[in-house]
DNA sequence: TATTGTTATACTCTATAACTATA
DNA sequence: TATAGTTATAGAGTATAACAATA
């Protein structure tokens, strides 16, 4: 992709993600065209746990995909990959269910995942309207790997909210997984 | 609550929006075409912030999409109205650079909010360039009332949280807004 | 030269509808 | 009839590039 960032991965090298403004800004001894003071209020927004949790859902997405950037795995890729990984059969349609994912949407990530050899569509002999799914040979090496990467990008959200924190943040969230 | 809580009000019967699957899978006796337990396992999926916060974020702007629906304004929107209407006069590129918005994208946020009578681009004398971007006279009585809709939508998010988890939550996402 | 707003393009994601082949 | 997978479409949202007016 070279877009993304085939980076030594760790060094964070923002390669074309933009840092999070707001914070940024005070940096860079700029304030003329934003406001007298340099400071543009959130008014009623701060108070939306919403709109923190959407700011920070992107940041954590944009480092998923450049910690994953060498392997081109994104975020729901590797969700598909590793809840079939743990359970090998599965249909199209639980395997959607359980993530929250558009069945036909579905569709797409698993041909994408099928013609890189990741993935395969096992006609089910019980019910021949479905496929099971399946990790192939090289699906299974190439987890191991995303895992691994994953985890790395996972200690990057540790050390940006403090590994309390994040735990902490795990177990509010743990009705919605 | 049933489910997602629409609540009584709105109406807004949950126009297309899909509940949170999962959990909602054990309500229904069947479990021959997922797994013979009838759980999905998320595997390494279940320690990841990122996977649990965007599953939360989706269900915070299903349910601000569903209270706010009757004005139709969807979250972005009421973010660019809300920081005009605190901070008259900010430029296009200030308030994009603010929010995280691309600025492309945001030209087209501000055409369908003047469209509307909300929001109104004025000729900077200063830098002929940019616009002040300022709310209406409706934008400011509309915006009264999207701030008591997004009210009512916050106390849904403090009842699925938790009062004392959404607080917690804020706090620690506080360093993304 | 650089920046603001704009237009345009492309790709991701969400939400639907409709089709097919099975059940 | 209903369901699983598929195809198609439309609208957000994100990421870029390029252009005109202005600085």
């Amino acid at each position: 992709m070279a877009r993304n960032s085939p980076a030594p991965r760790s060094a964070k090298s923002r390669a074309g993600i933009r840092p999070l403004p707001g914070r940024a800004r005070s940096e860079n001894g700029n304030a003329h065209s934003d406001l007298m003071n340099g400071e543009i209020g959130l008014d009623a927004l701060a108070g939306h746990a919403g709109y923190a949790v959407r700011r920070f859902q992107i940041w954590v997405f944009q480092d998923f995909i450049r910690t994953l950037g060498a392997v081109d795995i994104r975020p729901t890729q590797y969700s598909v990959m590793t809840v079939i990984g743990a359970n090998p059969g599965l249909s199209q349609m639980a395997v959607a269910k359980r993530l929250g994912i558009e069945r036909a949407r579905l569709v797409h990530l698993l041909d994408s995942l099928e013609q890189r050899d990741l993935v395969s569509r096992v006609k089910s002999a019980a019910d021949r309207r479905s496929h099971a799914l399946h990790l192939t040979a090289r699906g299974r090496t190439a987890l191991a790997q995303f895992k691994r990467l994953a985890a790395e990008h996972e200690r990057h959200v540790a050390e940006k909210l403090g590994k309390e924190n994040r735990k902490k943040l795990l177990q509010i969230l743990s009705d919605f997984t």
